[in-house]
DNA sequence: TATTAAATCGAACGTTTGTTCGAATGGGTC
DNA sequence: GACCCATTCGAACAAACGTTCGATTTAATA
């Protein structure tokens, strides 16, 4: 009963047109007639559309969120056993890495990314609770180990560096499938060189003289 | 007739509004009884909501772009009349402080900059579509000069880390009256120390190696 | 085939939304 | 004092919203 043919395209099409236009812009009415089921269906399996939104962002930032963890677990491990701090940029590339390439990993999962990236800078309350709740655990392991990485940063100084990271990540998640900035030089780029052109940005920012 | 009282004063209300709730999610009537104004008010003074959000958004943000550009034309001025290239930094800071110092042009500045942080990430496409065109000149002006101090870079790097630099900025802009990320080491600084660590962080990832 | 529970459907509910309109009000000018 | 134009006001409009409900259909079980 937790998976039926009708809740799935529900979940699929309310990805998609929330990533587009938000879920405050999207009606319950738009997803259902896109999905082509009837208006009823969205209450049946899921109560409420609040309920709806909960799960679009769960379903898969759950899964998102253990490949980060487990990456970020790994550096840890790796460092621990040699001996040696974390390095800064092995800690960047464990998080952002699974972040960029996850559009790869099946059919509307490059629609989540968009509509993480912009519940981050969701104003309604709604979306943006359920997010930072989700996120909690694995922002605190990333702040962590970025701190284990650079013991000599003062808290303050990292609190903030970890929020411009924080920022320039997200705003790229948002640009994933279209250039974010309308410029004449704007240029699309493969997952993987992102990942590349990213996490050398934050490491140098990270590791710049405070 | 171009400044009433009651007029100002819905700009006022609703740029505060809209900075917390967005402006998709703030309906007239929540403006107009904070105001306390009429309803009808706000059809009469601007025609429609949609005009009331773009003179929400231009009415600071052409005084803001004005020092962005005068700031980044006294860079490149500077100089030529040296006869050397644009610093990195320079560069940076000419758009950077502009922009954090804001807040302390006056009351409800901060909400206005809170605003234009989230009209960067928003879906809506009303309140997107206004703020792109208001920013694409000094924008384009921004590129050219970071294009200037780096003139090795390739195109295309320089526009993703343009991009970087903007998403680091916007989210920044957004946390800028609370603390964006809950986490435990959270400290606020001042804006002044705000703009030192930003452009730090940015400048060392503009000039990380390629 | 008869029974039963899950699922779908059409239709309506009460709110809230942006917008419109004619009447009432307010000073400033002849 | 009479007139006038800008402004304000109360009231209503149609449309869209999330949600609810009873009837209907579907599919599996006995």
């Amino acid at each position: 009963m937790a998976t039926s043919a009708t809740r799935e395209k529900i979940l699929d099409v309310a990805e998609e047109l929330f990533a587009h236009q938000g879920s405050r812009a999207t009606s319950l009415r738009a997803i259902t007639s896109a999905a082509g089921v009837n208006l009823a269906a969205v209450n049946y399996h899921f109560g409420a559309k609040e309920v709806l939104i909960e799960e679009v962002i769960s379903r898969r930032l759950v899964t998102l969120n253990g490949q980060r963890e487990q990456r970020l677990l790994e550096v840890r491990a790796s460092a621990v056993a040699a001996g040696r701090r974390p390095e800064t940029a092995e800690v960047l590339m464990a998080f952002v890495e699974p972040t960029l390439l996850f559009p790869q990993s099946g059919t509307g999962a490059g629609n989540f990314i968009t509509l993480v990236g912009r519940a981050m800078a969701d104003p309604d309350e709604t979306a943006r609770r359920i997010f930072v709740r989700l996120m909690q655990p694995v922002l605190q392991l990333f702040a962590e180990l970025l701190a284990e990485a650079q013991p000599e940063l003062a808290p303050e100084v990292l609190y903030w560096r970890l929020n411009f990271v924080i920022g320039a990540l997200s705003h790229t998640m948002r640009g994933i499938d279209r250039c974010p900035l309308p410029l004449e030089i704007a240029v699309a780029k493969s997952a993987p060189e992102l990942v590349r052109l990213l996490t050398g940005f934050l490491s140098a920012g990270m590791l710049a003289a405070p």
